[in-house]
DNA sequence: CGATAGACCTGTTTGC
DNA sequence: TGCAAACAGGTCTATC
């Protein structure tokens, strides 16, 4: 599923859901899905006091220290659900006090990391570039990311050492709305057309989460409740339609080895 | 350093 | 209709 915004709004359910429950089992049902990298011990006996984001990565936060760090890739999801009831492909289950948390994954990409510390779980993720909605994410830092690289204002925006969160979707949406083209050098980006990319990437992102996310196949939050930011979508997945600004017919490329959909008249 | 291809998986859609 | 290829929200590694 799973952009900044999907994750968010995941957060966001999950977080009312689990604070203050303590986990009294972990059942791993597919090995790859379950990793401690601090000892063979499982979390457990613990309690969930809280749930933060970082990226595209949720933290649940355990007292007496530990960390669980879930990544959902492409097809993961994280369930709740008051009682038992098992589905095809989840691969991890939490027992809590007052009900049971799914890790569901049709792909397998994804899964569970447990740390022994909040410290330790961020280390293993210091490679992650700056949160949209950070204020010290500045035209200027961006620029200077940028300057002396040529590779495409597409493939810049998707890495996740620059800017943590931009998925495919959102970065094709992003661009439509600065007008700047996907194949654009990145070198080549202005101090303020990178102040475009950026308030176009919040008001994005901002009502992305607002309305529960994109749910293009199968993203759902932890309750299974569907997002309908599809709908609002101006080029992801529309490529062979017409531009909804200038009629123009829309393009579709790869950047990245990453389907790309843009307005070649709207977007420079 | 960068761009590209392949790997990791399963399910759905597309094309002949 | 049937089957195979292509494709899908992501990221990591190897290779040129």
């Amino acid at each position: 599923m799973p952009e900044l915004p999907e994750v968010e709004v995941v957060r966001q359910s999950l977080e009312p859901l689990l604070l203050n429950q303590t986990i009294k089992a972990l059942e791993v049902f597919y090995q790859g899905a379950f990793k401690s990298a601090v000892s063979k011990e499982l979390p457990l006996n613990k309690k969930i006091i809280a749930i933060k984001r970082r990226g595209k990565y949720l933290f649940m936060i355990l007292g007496g220290k530990g960390v669980i760090v879930v990544h959902l890739r492409m097809t993961g999801k994280l369930i709740y659900r008051e009682t038992d009831r098992p589905t095809k492909h989840d691969h991890v289950r939490l027992t809590l006090d007052r009900g049971y948390l799914y890790y569901n994954d049709v792909r397998k990409f994804g899964g569970l990391v447990y740390y022994a510390t909040e410290d330790e779980a961020m280390q293993a993720l210091k490679h992650l570039g700056k949160e949209p909605f950070d204020e010290s994410l500045t035209a200027s830092y961006l620029f200077d990311c940028a300057k002396n690289k040529k590779r495409p204002l597409k493939s810049f925006l998707l890495d996740q050492a620059v800017i943590a969160g931009i998925g495919n979707i959102y970065a094709d949406e992003i661009l439509f709305q600065a007008k700047l083209s996907p194949l654009k050098p990145c070198s080549l980006v202005s101090p303020e057309e990178w102040e475009s990319v950026i308030s176009a990437m919040r008001d994005i992102l901002g009502e992305a989460i607002a309305l529960g996310g994109s749910s293009i196949k199968d993203y759902i939050d932890a309750l299974g409740k569907a997002g309908t930011y599809q709908n609002r979508h101006k080029v992801y997945g529309m490529a062979g339609e017409a531009c909804k600004v200038c009629n123009t017919m829309l393009l579709k490329t790869k950047i990245g080895g990453r389907t790309s959909v843009y307005c070649p008249n709207c977007q420079k």
